[in-house]
DNA sequence: ACTGGCACTCTGTCAGGTCGAGTGCCAAGG
DNA sequence: CCTTGGCACTCGACCTGACAGAGTGCCAGT
């Protein structure tokens, strides 16, 4: 059905339609790449494409561009990974070097995602439920307040304020429940921590029933609720080079980056460290971003993702750069967060 | 210089303008606002207001805008602020409502400041300086990786992640150093831990003189660098509402939301929680947002302001109802903060 | 001091015309 | 059967001129 010139025919349109944003003629692709046919051949090439759907015309008479289904051809069998420059790479390290902690990771992170593709990066916070926990402390900070926390081995902190019982007049209560609740905790993973906790309240005494209940539920509400599920954004002027239609493809994609969960379902589900997912156009779960791409990896210190990262750009993107450089940040974080 | 009809003119001129963001000519006005006076009046008058730099027209029989000396003075002398609506008040509580601590408080308030104000919000993390330690942690997470945590009266937690010197080849001495800094800092403001821990390198032994320098100089750091450095960003598609030129007005600011800095100074520095700033295009420090204008002002518990929140948007916005929202915001999260 | 009237200026828009890029198709050639 | 040069056709981009409308400034009259 399709030979390899038609191949050819179709990386050179997405090719030059990505670098100009045009639709590109039959003449100009025989000038640009050395295709040894005239223009009509392609012109007839151009024909078949359009037919079984890979590239459109938006009006007669006008070059023609790639759908989603051309760029999808074009990512699966037309495009070879460009690896990074040397300077990228230098850039990469550069920006990681004196990372403070998981949270400056992150930012830094996104930053470096945002810079090296020019979009719009994504990069979620490495989800607990693949951390042990190292350490709970539970604080009273006034009267009637108190703080409960819950801290991982890779030095994520998840913390609550919780209202305490007013009738633990000392501390007492506080640090036995504490104390019961560490010895508990440390060295599970979320998931035993769930377990665990379900089956506490019969191990207290009764007297600090009440208080322990309180921070129990705090901790579940830790350990159960995603801590996972925040993300860090960066880049959205890139937005500013998108295209001229603002109301209908750039704000859709600044709502989406208000809200978390639509953001978290956008990157999706990533359990491999070693794939790059790319998502083009409609093939998008979320119906307002069907004019964007996402570029998204999975990244942590071993084989199994402990969150994801990406990025979120127009449909016409450079899509080997884009995932070279998404595998290459993946990869670099999962390293840097193992090694500390 | 300016009687009361030519004030009026200009107060009908920024209300017409604001809502319907064309220049407003005028026969317009005489019609929408009784003034009782011909249209030949009102463009003696206008006249004059151009004249003293009040209004401009952006071309010659055009209608005419206000200038930002034109804003200036309808803020300060010629709006009154409106009141917030009942149904206001209830969303302001609503959303508030079961915040979880401190991050949660911020993220819920700048959503909701940008949501009522339909503008951009910003909200500034609470400074720690004003806040007073609660506890202090140090934890081995790994053979030579620690996490040094600061935990103050109000929930907020910062921490470092450290290299550990791994010839404490077990925690007697981490606990040593732990005790020893908690006993010095629970209780201290920022300024005053900042002394003590200067001091500090002369009370411990020798032996654990390399741990404890380690530890010192992050919280040092945790104290020091001034963690309501922070700021919290909604609202970013109320943007496209901004007007048509995108690469001159929209894309300066989506730069400056990406820069922590840029946006406190743009906040600028509130001492007291009872003040709404308004800082009206050029009157901007930072040059690229001239076209935009800052509705800022402090919160907090006290008097004293602990923090910034406010909002961006265009010159042409509604200062009056900005205005109410930004105060009535603040005071309630200065409320809400307190009592917890 | 205000008002009605008038000439003037400028923008936005619409119709008409031209240009050029690009296509589809066809007949001829390898 | 594939490829190619040629040709007619289509359609958007761009320019032009004309026109209506909004708005102004100014002036003379009340």
């Amino acid at each position: 059905m399709l030979d390899d010139r038609k191949l050819a025919i179709l990386r050179a349109i997405v090719s030059d339609y990505v670098s100009s944003q045009e639709p590109v003629g039959s003449r100009a692709l025989v000038e640009r790449h050395n295709l040894n046919v005239s223009s009509a051949t392609v012109r007839n090439d151009m024909a078949v494409l359009e037919e079984e759907g890979y590239i459109t015309q938006p009006h007669t008479s006008a070059g023609r561009i790639p759908t989603d289904k051309g760029y999808r051809l074009f990512v699966d069998r037309l495009s070879t990974v460009k690896p990074l420059s040397a300077a990228e790479r230098r850039a990469i390290s550069a920006f990681m070097a004196g990372a403070l902690d998981v949270d400056d990771v992150v930012r830094r992170t996104v930053q470096l995602l945002a810079q090296i593709t020019r979009q719009v990066a994504i990069v979620q916070y490495p989800v607990l439920s693949s951390l042990v926990i190292r350490h709970v402390e539970v604080l009273r900070l006034g009267p009637d307040r108190g703080l409960v926390m819950c801290v991982s081995t890779t030095g994520t902190v998840e913390q609550r304020i919780v209202s305490l019982p007013p009738d633990a007049d000392d501390d007492d209560d506080l640090n036995l429940v504490r104390g019961k609740l560490a010895e508990l905790l440390v060295g599970a993973s979320p998931r035993e921590a769930i377990d665990r906790l379900a089956a506490f309240a019969d191990q207290v005494p009764p007297s600090v029933s009440a208080l322990s209940s309180t921070v129990v539920a705090a901790l579940l509400d830790i350990v159960s609720d995603d801590p996972g599920a925040r993300v860090a954004v960066a880049g959205v002027p890139n937005l500013t080079r998108f295209g001229d239609q603002f109301e209908t493809t750039v704000r859709p994609v600044l709502e989406a980056l208000e809200e978390q969960v639509v953001l978290l379902h956008l990157l999706g589900e990533a359990t491999s460290t070693s794939d790059v997912t790319v998502r083009i156009g409609q093939e998008n779960p979320y119906e307002p971003l069907q004019e964007t791409s996402v570029v998204a990896s999975g990244y942590g210190a071993d084989e199994r993702a402990w969150a994801t990262l990406g990025i979120v750009g127009p449909t016409r993107m450079d899509y080997p750069s884009a995932i070279a450089s998404v595998r290459a940040v993946a990869r670099y974080v999962g390293r840097f967060l193992a090694e500390g």
